[in-house]
DNA sequence: AATGAATGAGAGTTCATTCAT
DNA sequence: AATGAATGAACTCTCATTCAT
C-alpha cells in the first residue's frame, strides 16, 4: 500500500521531470531557430504538443524557462569540465581535452546548439540579471584555466612574455566556436581533424621558445 | 529659375541625406544598447527629434532600416580594407594592418559599436534573408584574406602544413572581438598593446617553420 | 449488514457535511478579503486543505459556491429575525431587537464578514440572476419590517405622515452598516453604544408626535 | 501662420479631450454594469467605437483609467460640494442642500452611477492603494461635515447628546444612497418628494430638544 | 514633407473547469 | 472519492505600421 503510493508518486514526478525536459528541449530547438523574442511560448508548447498553460506549471515564466535551460546546461557542462581539469595531466593536455570535449563530445552532439543560443545578445540581457551562476560558472572556467596557463608558463611549456589574459582570450574564442562552426557544417573536414588542427596551432602560438 | 529649383533639390536632398544618417545613428545606438527586439521605433524618432512617420519616409519598415545601418558600415569598412589589401606589402604586414585597423582606426571608435550589433542573433536572422551583402561583402573579405594566407604559404611565410580555412577562421575570430573586447574595456591593457600581443601570437602561430 | 451501510454511509455524509462546511467558510473568508474576482478556487481549496478538484464535488462552479454561501447565510439570518418578528413585543421593541441582532449578535461574530462579501457588486451581479432567495428572503424580511411599521403607525408609536417607504429604507440603512462599521473598528465605541444611539436616533427621527 | 498653428494644435487637444471624455464616459458605463474586473478594454474600446491601443494612449492601464475615473468625478463633486458648505447658510440648511445635490443635482443625472460603481468593493481595493484622494477629498467631506454638526450643536439646533460620528454616520448613509435609489428607481415617489422626507426624518432625529 | 493618433495582430499570463488516474 | 495535471479561452498590454491632416 506505501509501496503503491510512493510508486505513483515516483512515477508521477518521473513524468513530470520527462515532460519539464520535453519542453526544455523544445524550448532550446526554438530559441536556437528563433531567438528569444521570436519564440513564443505557443510555439513551444505547440511543439511539446501539449497546451500553454502547461508550459506554465513547469515553469512560472518565459524568462524563467530559459534561466532554467541555462542552468541546466551550464551545470551539465561545468561537471564535465571539472572532471577534465581535476586530472593528473599536464596543463597542455588538459586544454587539449578540453577543446576535445567542446568539439568532439559536448559541442557536436548538443552544444552547437547550446553555444548559439547562448551568444544570442538578447539572452544576455536576460541572464545578466541572475549572475549567480555566470560569475559563478563562467567566471570559474575563466579563472581555472588562467591557473592552468600560469602552470604551464611555470614548467617551461608555455612562452611566459604572453600575458596569460591574452592567452586566455584566445583559448576562449577556440572554446565559443563561431567560425570554427563553419568548417565543419560546409563539410570540409571533422570535428577530430578541426580539433587537432586549432590545437596545434593554438599550441605552437604560445609554445615556450 | 531651373537653377534655383536645383539648388533647391540638392539643399534638400543634403538635408534629407543628413537626417538619414542621424535617424541611422541614433538606430545604431539604441541597438547597441538594447538589440533589436527591444529597440522600439519610437525610440529611435525620439533620438533623433523626429516624428515616427518620419523614420518611415526613409526607411519602409524597420528591418529596412538595420540593414540599411549594416550596408552602410560594411560598405564603409570594406572599402577601408580594400585600401589595406590592395597596398604593396607582404601577406603578414596587411594582415598586421588589417588587425590595426579593427582594433585601432576602426574599432575602437566606431566598430565597437558594430561589433556588438552585428553579432546579435536576432540580427543575424534578418540580414540572413538579405544575403546579397552578406555574401558580397564578408564573403569577398573573406576570399581576399585566403588568398593572401595562400601567397604567404607560397612565400615561405607560413606553415603550409595548416590548412587556410583554418588560418582563415582564427585570423577572423580575431577580428570578430568578442573575448577581447573585455581586455581592452577591463583596462588591463591598451588596444594597441592588444594588437601587438595578437599580431604576435597569432604569427607566431602559423609561421613557417 | 444493513445498518453497518447505513452507519457507514451517514458517517460518510456526516464527513462530506462536515468538508462542505469548511469549504463555504473558507470561500467567506478569501471572498471578504479579496473579493470575487481575485479569490480563486486554488486559493479556497488550499486553505481547507484539499484539492481544487474536490471542490468541484461539492460545488459544480464557483458561481454555485458563493451562491450556496449566501443561501446558508440568509438562511440562518433569516430564521433567527423570524424568532424576533415572531415575537409578543411592540413594533419599536421588535425593530430594537432586530438592531441588537444585527450589530451584536450576528454581525460582530459573523456577519461583519457576511455584510462585506454580501456588498460586492460583483456578487450582486451573479447573485441577481438567481433571484430565488434574494426575493424569497430580502424583500420578505423587506415586508415584515413594512408591516411592523404599520402597526406600529396604527398603534400611534410612530408618525403616519412619513411614507412607509422611507421608514423602511432608512431602517434598511442601518441594517447594512457600510458607515457605522468604522465607528466600531475605529474604537470609537462598542457595538452595544452605537446600537443604543442608533435606536434612540432612529426612534427619534420617526416617532409619532 | 502662427495662428493656424496654435488653432491647429488647440483643435486636436481639444478632439483629444473630447475622445477622452468618451472613453471615460463608456468606461463608466460599462464598470456600472459589469463591474471592474468583468469589464475588458476591448468592450471599452469598442463602445467608443475605436481600437483598444487607441485607449491606451490615454490611459497607460486599466487601473489609471478607473483612477482618471473616479478623480475626475469626486473633483467636479468636491467643488460643487464646496460651495455649498462656503455658503452662509445655517448648518441645517448647508445640509438639506447637500442632500437636494447629492439627490436632484448630481445624483439623479450623473452620479446615481457613480455611486453604483463607487461602492464596489473591487475598485476600493485598486483605489485604496492611490489614497491621496480618497482621503484628500472623502475625508475632508467627512470633517466639514463634523464641524457642521458641532455648529448646530453650539448654536442649539442640534442635540448635543448625540455623538458627532454617529450623526455624521447617520448623514453620511444617506449621501450613499443604496436602499433610497430604489424609491425612486421603482418610481414609488420623486427624488424631491424623497429628499424632503430624508431631510425632514434626519433633522428631526438629531433635533434639539 | 512631416506628423503622431490610430490601428490591431500578437505577445505573456491567469484560472475556472475537466478528467485520467 | 479524491486528486491535481492539463486545458484553452480570455485578459491586459505593446508596438510596427498606416494614413488623415
Amino acid at each position: 500500500m506505501m509501496q503503491s503510493t510512493t510508486t505513483t508518486r515516483s512515477l508521477k514526478e518521473k513524468q513530470r521531470q520527462e515532460r519539464e525536459a520535453l519542453i526544455l528541449q523544445a524550448a532550446e530547438e526554438v530559441l536556437a531557430e528563433k531567438g528569444y523574442h521570436e519564440t513564443s511560448m505557443d510555439e513551444i508548447a505547440a511543439r511539446v504538443g501539449i497546451a500553454k498553460g502547461t508550459v506554465y506549471l513547469h515553469f512560472p515564466s518565459k524568462e524563467d524557462l530559459v534561466v532554467a535551460l541555462f542552468e541546466g546546461n551550464i551545470q551539465k557542462m561545468a561537471q564535465e569540465v571539472e572532471v577534465i581539469l581535476s586530472s593528473e595531466l599536464t596543463a597542455r593536455a588538459k586544454l587539449e581535452q578540453l577543446l576535445q570535449f567542446i568539439y568532439g563530445g559536448f559541442f557536436s552532439r548538443k552544444s552547437e546548439r547550446f553555444y548559439s543560443i547562448y551568444h544570442q545578445a538578447e539572452l544576455q540581457r536576460i541572464l545578466a540579471d541572475k549572475k549567480a551562476y555566470k560569475q559563478g560558472v563562467w567566471e570559474q572556467l575563466s579563472a581555472r584555466i588562467s591557473s592552468l596557463l600560469d602552470e604551464g608558463k611555470a614548467a617551461g611549456e608555455f612562452d611566459a612574455t604572453i600575458p596569460t589574459p591574452v592567452m586566455l582570450s584566445t583559448f576562449l574564442s577556440l572554446l565559443s566556436p563561431r567560425s570554427y562552426e563553419r568548417l565543419i557544417t560546409e563539410g570540409k573536414m571533422s570535428s577530430d581533424e578541426l580539433v587537432k588542427h586549432l590545437s596545434r596551432v593554438y599550441f605552437k602560438s604560445i609554445a615556450a621558445m
